[in-house]
RNA sequence: GGGCAGGUGGUGGAACGGCAGACACGCUAGCCUUAGGAGCUAGUGCCGCAAGGUGUGAGGGUUCAAAUCCCUCCCUGCCCACCA
């Protein structure tokens, strides 16, 4: 037998598949149950194929064939995503039409796909820029419009004011636009949305019953971002009322001021009573002009202005507070307008800071603790004014576990004019606490002769009274100067539940950092989390969650606000003012509006342009032809929409398509549709966790709405494969020139190798670091896995006896193998293999029925050499007609057990047993052990015995 | 800043309450070969000649037994990011 010989066979048999192609091809009239697996069609780049791609391709085709093994009717397709803005790049660049480089690059993709040796059926091939696909991407978009779920509306774009174009977000870097470099402004154009906001809820609550990776679910609920709320009216005057959105209504008794967003009508309705108007039109414009990215980079720095001349009624307190415009507020989610509760919210919080506005705590996280506080202020002010009466000074301090008790002690030691500078004054301090009904109830010595006192009041406020030693380490070494007076006398004022330590607090004011109202110097962060409330008039001591039911019962009874939830997500908007992608279908006509295209002028073509520069609309427009046609409805002049549509729109309904991909009347037929669909396993990449997977889901929910379909999610069970790191631990990139060809992979070890090694690498989803060393390992296995062919030998009685202990192994191999597969462990399925074919190798002969399951575990990962070990035993069908192998479940069973020995939960000796052993005989072999009696000298002394059969024996003395 | 995933030898990883490091790469020694990015044999977490000890990011806890479960912290990657 001649050497191993990847690109000898391989060339071999994939000539031979596609001569064959019912071997990879999808069965119409089969009665077996159906598989649809599916990967994430590629977007045929002119990089050709990446090994990420390969990585999941080859997991979908190993499964796949493994499905088709066991008996199910499987389809496994492949297309092309091939309308984008890299193919437009490069026409604008050479003025190769688009549609030549995207065809020369499928060629690419599908010589490198076919040399992998990927089973798919290519008689469904789909190209999402070929008109017959995109003819019916644009009936998606008639569907949506006549059910209501596509509009129009005005939004922003992306403008470079010198190229005279719109740019994609992609081509605006640092908010100038990449090409001229020019600053990029928002202008407002007439854009297509399609209504995903509609399918918010479901999207959300259809998640529980799909087998996704959890991650992505909680990706996709955070994108939709679900929050429930209130919505509360702030009265301005009686005709007009300021409506704002909170999550957090238990706190309306801490709003301090109101903020709408630059785009919020209120500006133009209250224009007259506004009083520095224009200086807020000045601001408006301004803000309008950022783009989101501008705006979100200022996170840090807010701005804003007051609306002078009007306030809004807050309707719990009957409070009057300012407006301010600020762009942090967004018009596109809530209302557009908020309430400010500047000591809960650090967003508000920041901009009260620079703009001094009030800081009202409304909510503690300890009612406890927010009592004391009070209690031992009022201790604070006692002393203070005594201390006072007296001429003295003495430094008290007080405060809590929490840092906003701290603040008010803190607020209120400001009058207090603060240390015991020296002994006498330290023992006027003490006179005057015993004066003040304070009972002595601690005295600890210190070093040097000094002492520590602890007194306290009737109801448990502490004074912690004694001389500075040492306790300000971290004060002496940043404030020197200060030095002297820090070695003065200090007190605490504790109550007896919270300690309080001050010393960082100190610190702050020492350096000037604190101003009165600077809550986040003293915490690091706002509270904003749930708490109780305090300063709330009757509901002060209540527990947020319970108020903000009450307090909304309160709003919807006297009709000053309800309940609301709101959602992140945003309408979805298609327009494009790009030329490769797929035409809207929509004319617009002077007297009639706008019009379908009927749907029996489907598709509408793509026209040709002579260039394809963006100029503020899509480069369709220079096609006078294209441009001008009639209106549908009254035979009269109109013009076509010239944008196209987001190419995520192509990609949202692909897989129907799959299920009847030659159908001229339908996108796919219902019969068909529901032969097929759902698709059993999606594979693909984690980038598409949110855009492309929503939206598909969104597209199977408008279906399943109006009756088209039965189903309403339409991945059952998804799982992403995980990056392909380079070997420099940094992305694979071309500018970085780490990028690994799979074409060169290939050519130097075939492509079982780089089939078998990526699948290899470790598990599917996990991120991966490519190593070109490592490929070589699974050269050799696949050449040992030749070379076994040699042994090979027709079973007869005389080998049966000696291979007895290989059938074992053999069968293991089979449950571990088609466990793995199931649970698309391909890593640890090929390690067993490997284990299997070492072992196989140290035997002189092989059973002819042993060396064929062997090949047959392997043929879904590497199909070409187990195709040609296969004909070469004399089959001439295809192995991949041969059924999965199933394993003997007598043959799994151990027949002898080693039996870890532990004394106190280490290991000490391993005993081999049968396997059916009983407790008993285990104990007393263990006892026999050398090692196990000199742990155990004295059996008398286990105090207890752990026994796991057929695994361990723990002896705890 | 938020969410998610993760941290195990020189490397990729295995084990996912019960022998840590399967399998593979690399490395070391030997054999074979005209030669080796070939093949074969043996070895390979760390400390130690050995007996033995020690070891899964750090610290604590639960348990007869923890890489695995719970708490605190640290680090890395990915995604989202002013959503009231």
């Amino acid at each position: 037998m001649q050497k191993y010989n990847p690109k000898k066979i391989e060339k071999k048999w994939q000539e031979y598949w596609a001569k064959k192609p019912k071997l990879s091809a999808a069965d119409e009239k089969s009665k077996n149950p159906k598989f649809y697996c599916l990967d994430m069609f590629p977007y045929p780049s002119g990089d050709g194929l990446h090994v990420g791609h390969v990585e999941g391709y080859t997991a979908s085709d190993i499964y796949s064939r493994y499905q088709r093994m066991i008996g199910k009717n499987v389809l496994h397709p492949i297309g092309w995503d091939a309308f984008g803005l890299p193919a437009e790049n490069f026409a604008i660049r050479t003025g190769v039409h688009p549609a030549k480089s995207t065809q020369k690059n499928i060629k690419t993709f599908t010589k490198q796909i076919k040399s992998l040796g990927l089973a798919y059926d290519w008689s469904r091939e789909i190209d999402t820029s070929s008109p017959e696909y995109y003819r019916w991407t644009q009936w998606f978009f008639l569907f949506l419009y006549k059910h209501g779920l596509a509009y129009r509306k005005k939004a922003k774009v992306n403008w470079c004011e010198s190229c005279k174009t719109v740019l994609a977000n992609e081509q605006v870097e640092d908010g100038v636009c990449e090409r001229c470099k020019n600053e990029v402004i928002q202008k407002d154009l007439e854009q297509w949305f399609f209504k995903i906001t509609d399918f918010a809820e479901d999207l959300i609550k259809d998640l529980d019953k799909i087998d996704w990776p959890e991650s992505t679910k909680t990706a996709q609920k955070n994108w939709i971002g679900k929050s429930e709320g209130a919505t509360v009216k702030f009265k301005i005057n009686k005709d007009y009322n300021l409506e704002v959105f909170t999550t957090r209504l238990d706190t309306i008794f801490g709003c301090t001021y109101c903020v709408v967003a630059p785009e919020h009508s209120l500006i133009e309705k209250l224009k007259l009573q506004i009083k520095n108007l224009k200086e807020v039109e000045k601001y408006v414009k301004l803000a309008k002009k950022k783009t989101d990215l501008q705006r979100t980079e200022l996170q840090k720095n807010k701005t804003g202005i007051e609306i002078k001349g009007i306030k809004a009624i807050n309707p719990f307190t009957n409070e009057a507070v300012p407006i301010f415009v600020a762009d942090y507020v967004l018009s596109t989610y809530g209302t557009g307008a908020v309430m400010a509760v500047p000591a809960h919210d650090e967003r508000d919080f920041e901009f009260a800071k620079k703009y001094k506005l009030g800081i009202k705590q409304v909510i503690t996280p300890n009612l406890d603790a927010y009592e004391d506080t009070v209690r031992i202020l009022e201790v604070l002010r006692k002393i203070n004014n005594a201390a006072k009466k007296e001429n003295l000074k003495i430094w008290l301090l007080g405060g809590l576990g929490c840092a906003f008790h701290a603040t008010i002690i803190y607020r209120a030691c400001e009058d207090l004019d603060l240390i015991a500078r020296d002994d006498i004054e330290f023992k006027k301090a003490i006179r005057l606490f015993e004066k003040l009904g304070f009972k002595k109830i601690k005295e600890k010595k210190l070093s040097e002769g000094l002492t520590n006192y602890i007194f306290a009041d009737k109801e448990g406020i502490e004074i912690d009274i004694g001389p500075n030693v040492g306790e300000w380490g971290l004060l002496k070494k940043d404030f020197e100067e200060d030095k002297k007076n820090l070695n003065g006398f200090e007190a605490y004022v504790l109550s007896k539940k919270f300690h309080v330590n001050l010393k960082e607090l100190l610190q702050k004011k020492r350096n000037k950092e604190i101003d009165n109202m600077d809550l986040a110097y003293l915490q690091g962060k706002v509270l904003v989390e749930d708490g109780f409330l305090v300063n709330s008039g009757k509901y002060s001591g209540l527990a947020s969650e319970k108020v903000r039911e009450e307090m909304a019962n309160w709003l919807e009874k006297n009709k000053l606000g309800k309940k609301t939830t709101t959602y992140k997500l945003r309408d979805w908007l298609i327009s494009r003012q790009r030329y490769w992608g797929a035409p809207i279908p929509m004319i617009h006509c002077e007297k009639c509006g706008w019009q379908m295209v009927p749907e029996k002028d489907l598709p509408v073509l793509l026209p040709k342009v002579k260039d394809y520069r963006p100029k503020g609309t899509s480069p369709l427009g220079t096609n006078k032809d294209f441009v001008n046609t009639t209106c549908p409805k009254c035979k009269g002049k109109a013009k076509r929409e010239l944008d196209t549509m987001d190419t995520f729109v192509c990609s949202s309904w692909y897989f129907f398509r799959f299920a009847d991909s030659k159908n001229q009347k339908e996108f796919a037929s219902k019969d068909k549709i529901k032969k097929w669909l759902p698709v059993d396993l999606y594979v693909g990449g984690a980038e598409h966790t949110v855009l492309h997977l929503l939206y598909a889901r969104f597209f199977t929910k408008a279906l399943h709405k109006y009756k088209y379909i039965g189903f309403n999610e339409p991945f059952a069970k998804l799982r992403h494969q995980g990056l392909v790191i380079a070997e420099d631990g940094r992305k694979m990139s071309k500018s970085l020139g780490n990028v690994i060809n799979p074409d060169d992979i290939v050519k130097q070890y075939g492509a079982d190798v780089l089939r078998l090694y990526e699948m290899f690498m470790g598990p599917l989803e996990d991120s991966k670091i490519w190593n070109t060393k490592s490929i070589v390992g699974l050269s050799r296995f696949l050449d040992r896995v030749w070379k076994l062919s040699a042994k090979r030998k027709t079973q007869n009685a005389k080998t049966q006896l000696k291979t007895q202990n290989l059938d074992n192994l053999i069968h293991k191999t089979i449950k571990k193998v088609t466990e793995d597969i199931e649970n698309l462990h391909f890593n640890t399925a090929i390690s067993s293999m490997m284990i299997l074919v070492n072992e196989m190798e140290k035997e002189n002969i092989i059973q002819i029925t042993n060396y064929k399951l062997l090949i047959t575990l392997l043929s879904p990962f590497a199909p070409h050499i187990a195709e040609e070990l296969w004909h070469e035993l004399g089959h001439k069908k295809s192995i991949f007609l041969e059924k999965w192998p199933q394993y003997d479940p007598k043959l799994v069973v151990e027949k002898e057990a080693n039996i870890v020995v532990q004394v106190n939960g280490k290991v000490r000796d391993q005993i081999t047993v049968p396997a059916d052993a009983k407790e008993n005989d285990i104990k007393r072999l263990a006892f026999e052990s050398e090692k196990i009696k000199k742990y155990i000298p004295n059996v008398d002394n286990i105090r207890k015995i752990i026994f796991v059969p057929g695994r361990l024996i723990n002896f705890v003395v």
